[in-house]
DNA sequence: CATAAAAAAATACGATCGTATAGTCTGTTG
DNA sequence: CAACAGACTATACGATCGTATTTTTTTATG
């Protein structure tokens, strides 16, 4: 009977067991962040991932374990994609350090656009306290926390941010750049303007940096 | 047979029909803003609100229609609980406005704080793009956009916010003190803090204010 | 009191979903 | 070839949920 046949498009990818369990990881990471927890079904990740809804749960025992995967996914990503600036600002170089805090807000303003995944699933857990924030506080949020902390205080030493407390400074820094993302949907519709162009994000950060430059 | 024994508590409080309707929207609410829409069964409300399944289903046609009249519901708490200084800055009294924006950000933040549901309904619905978001767009977002910049362009022209673009401003102001709301649970966790105390509140204020007095 | 409307409750049904289980296919190893 | 393990699939079951329908109870009105 047949020998080659085994799905339509001719997958020239290489469609092995590992890009399998990946593509599901991926596909699940993002059905998680926009539909949620209880929004997302296993048939719902089966279908996105161009695999049977069995093999998911061949890979991931349970819908609890899939879910806690694709964060650690996501998470990777993101410390993948951001490292460069972390705790590493330079101690005494002294080039031009000035530019250093608005080249690290637009990295991850742009980086959070484009992968919006860690900020919804972050939020989606606070906004329902349980068992799942929990652990993710435990596996990440403290480290989250003490990094960007860490950071604020560098950069404050520099005199690159006024001297605040860290925390409140990190908390507004924090709010302004990520509630441009969680807004994004709504600014988007209401003033018909795509907020995660160059542009827009350009000229935000330059809105915010003078609000930061100016304090003392 | 018996002639009183309706429920067990003895309602000393009245529960005629308009007092059980609003008691379903109340718990549909919290629900809703606590486990979204999904994430929420009609069976659930009822428990929360002390009545019979059915009874949901009788006052309100379906799901759908509860969350549409529990949103409803939410923005006219809001809008009773925060109309002092929407739109009515004075115009030259000139006693001493320079408080004002900062009462107005405290006032936000507490009641927030109280009642996050208006906070946690806007932002479920704006990670995941639909027709209910749609719907909350026109319903109420694209008022709440208008007004808000209109307020901070009053304050503006009164010189007790700095003149940078109003809907950056206002994003940035929402921002950092909405972030403070959605991200509090997480904070409690980590800091070991209650983010909604008085004295957390007025600190974060007394941050932003510095941040925003001292620019131009 | 009779009667009708409104309010509330009980019941049932179809669909979806998470998971458990058994079966199939393929490649490898001894 | 035999045996086995890993990858994958098919199927079924129990539970939950939204909704439709029917029935009972309460309230209002003449």
């Amino acid at each position: 009977m047949r020998t080659v046949d085994r799905n339509a498009p001719a997958t020239t990818t290489e469609d092995d067991a590992l890009s399998r369990r990946s593509r599901i990881l991926a596909a699940a990471a993002d059905i998680f962040a926009q539909q949620g927890f209880d929004g997302t079904s296993l048939g719902t990740v089966a279908n996105a991932a161009n695999v049977k809804k069995s093999l998911v749960q061949y890979h991931f025992k349970s819908k609890e374990n899939l879910w806690q995967e694709s964060i650690h996914w996501v998470w990777k990503q993101r410390d993948h994609a951001l490292p460069k600036y972390l705790l590493k600002l330079p101690s005494a170089d002294s080039n031009d350090n000035s530019q250093m805090v608005r080249d690290l807000c637009r990295q991850i303003l742009t980086f959070t656009f484009d992968q919006p995944q860690w900020v919804k699933l972050m939020f989606q857990e606070a906004s329902k306290p349980g068992p799942r924030l929990d652990w993710m506080v435990d596996t990440f949020f403290k480290k989250d926390f003490s990094d960007g902390k860490a950071m604020i205080e560098v950069a404050q030493q520099q005199g690159l941010l006024p001297h605040v407390n860290a925390m409140d400074l990190l908390h507004i820094l924090s709010g302004a750049l990520i509630y441009l993302v969680n807004v994004a949907p709504i600014s988007e519709r209401v003033l018909g303007e795509k907020p995660n162009s160059t542009q827009y994000i350009d000229r935000h950060i330059n809105t915010l940096m003078h609000l930061l430059q100016n304090a003392r």
